[in-house]
DNA sequence: GTGGTCTAGACCACT
DNA sequence: GTGGTCTAGACCACA
C-alpha cells in the first residue's frame, strides 16, 4: 500500500501531516499508540529514520509522548489542541492570503462554487 | 524597504510571484521594462543571481522578453495569459485542497467570512 | 502514589538511585529486606523487568545480596560504602562540573543562596 | 584536533552545548556566521548529518537563523536570551537538586571548597 | 559555496 | 519488542 509522496515537500513532513489529519479525523485516538516506527517505515516503504523524524516532530509539538521502550502514544488533549492550533493558523494566516489571491485573480463566487462542487466528490 | 521573505519558499520564487502579481494588478504594464536586475537586487537586499533567476523564470513562462543591452520587457498579452493560467491553476489545484482543509478543520461559513472581512482591509 | 519519572534517564537508574538515597538516609537499614520486585513494580507502575534491573545493579555494586527464595537484603556496611563512594564521585566528578557551569553562567553567591534557601524547605 | 566525545550523551547534543557555551562566552558573537556544517564535521571528525542535527536544534531554540544558501547566523539577542534561560534553568531546576544531594551526602562547606579550588585551576 | 533529505545498514539502550 | 544514534555516500535546491 505505497502512498504517493509529493516531490515538493519532504516525506517526513507529509507523513507528519497525514498523522495529524488522522488525529483530527478521529482515526487515531488519544491514549492510543502510534504504529511503531518500523511498521510505518515498512508500510509506506520508507526508511525508518525518515519515519522517526516525523514522529519526533509530533513529540516536539506536544501531540505525542514517547514511552521508553514501549512506543509513542497520543497525548490527552492532542486532538483539541491540534484542532485549535490549525484552525487559528488557517484563519489568521492562510485564509487572508487566499482571499487576497482570489481578489487578485478576479474570481467570482460562481466559479468557486463550481470548482468546489465539481472536485469535492471524494 | 526590505521586504520580508518567507522561509518556506525560495526567494526567487517569491520575487517572481510578486512580479506576476504586479502584472496582473496593472502595476507593471505590457511593453514596459522591468527594473534592472541590479536595481531589484539592491532594493530587495538580495543577491543579483537570485533576482536574475526570478527573471529567467518569467522569460521561460513567456511573460517577459529579454532585449540584449536594453533590459527585460513585459510581452504583449502577458497579463491575459497570466491571468488565465493562474485562474485555472487556482480553481483546479489549489481551491479543492482548500475546500478539503476547511472541511477537515470543521470551519463554518461564518468564521470564514469574519476572518476574511477582518483582514481584507489592505 | 505514582512517582514521576524523568525522561532523560532510564527508569531503572532512577529507581536504583532512589533506593540508594533511602539507604543513605536510613529509611532502609542494613539487614532489612528490600520490597519484592513485584511490589515495587506495582507501587511505581513500572514493568517488573525494569524493577528487577535496578535491583540487579544494586547487587552488582555490592550493596544488596540476593537470598534465593527469600528476597533481596541490604548488606552490612552498605550505607558506609555507599556514602563514601558517592561522596568521592560527587566531589571529584560532579562538583567541578558544577563549579565550571556556575562560573560560565556568571552566577554570584547571593543568587545561589537565595535559590537554595527558597527551595530547600522540603 | 579531534575533541573527545563522552559516551553517555549523543554527539550532536554535546556539540550543541559546546556552541552554546561559545556564545555565552563571547567566542561566537551575534551576527556572525557559524562555521559551516561541513567544516565542523571535518574539524570534529563527525558525520555532516550529526553536525547538522546540532545546528537544527539551535535554530529550533531561536538562537540561530538559517539564511538560505548562505549559512547559519547567530541571532541578535541570542547571548542574552541564552544566558537568561540557562541561569533560570540552573537556579530553578539543577541547583535545588544539587543542594539536596549535598545534604543527603552530608558534605560540609570545607570539603566543597577544597574540591572546587583543587580542580578549578583550568 | 550553503544546508536538506533520503537510503542502507549497523549498533545501542530501554522495557 | 520499542526508539535513538551514527556512519557513509548520494542527490537536490538555493544563493
Amino acid at each position: 500500500m505505497a502512498t504517493q509522496w509529493k516531490n515538493d515537500q519532504p516525506i517526513y513532513l507529509q507523513l507528519k501531516e497525514q498523522i495529524m489529519a488522522m488525529i483530527i479525523d478521529g482515526i487515531l485516538n488519544e491514549g492510543e499508540a502510534l504504529p511503531s516506527v518500523r511498521k510505518v517505515a515498512a508500510d509506506y516503504q520508507i526508511n525508518p529514520i525518515t519515519a522517526s523524524k516525523a514522529y519526533a516532530e509530533l513529540v516536539d509539538e506536544g501531540l505525542v509522548e514517547k514511552k521508553r521502550g514501549l512506543g509513542m502514544f497520543i497525548l490527552k488533549g492532542a486532538r483539541k489542541n491540534l484542532l485549535n492550533a490549525e484552525q487559528k493558523k488557517f484563519l489568521e494566516q492562510e485564509w487572508p492570503e487566499i482571499i487576497k489571491r482570489i481578489s487578485l485573480l478576479g474570481l467570482d463566487t460562481k466559479q468557486l462554487i463550481e470548482a468546489a462542487t465539481g472536485k469535492n466528490k471524494d
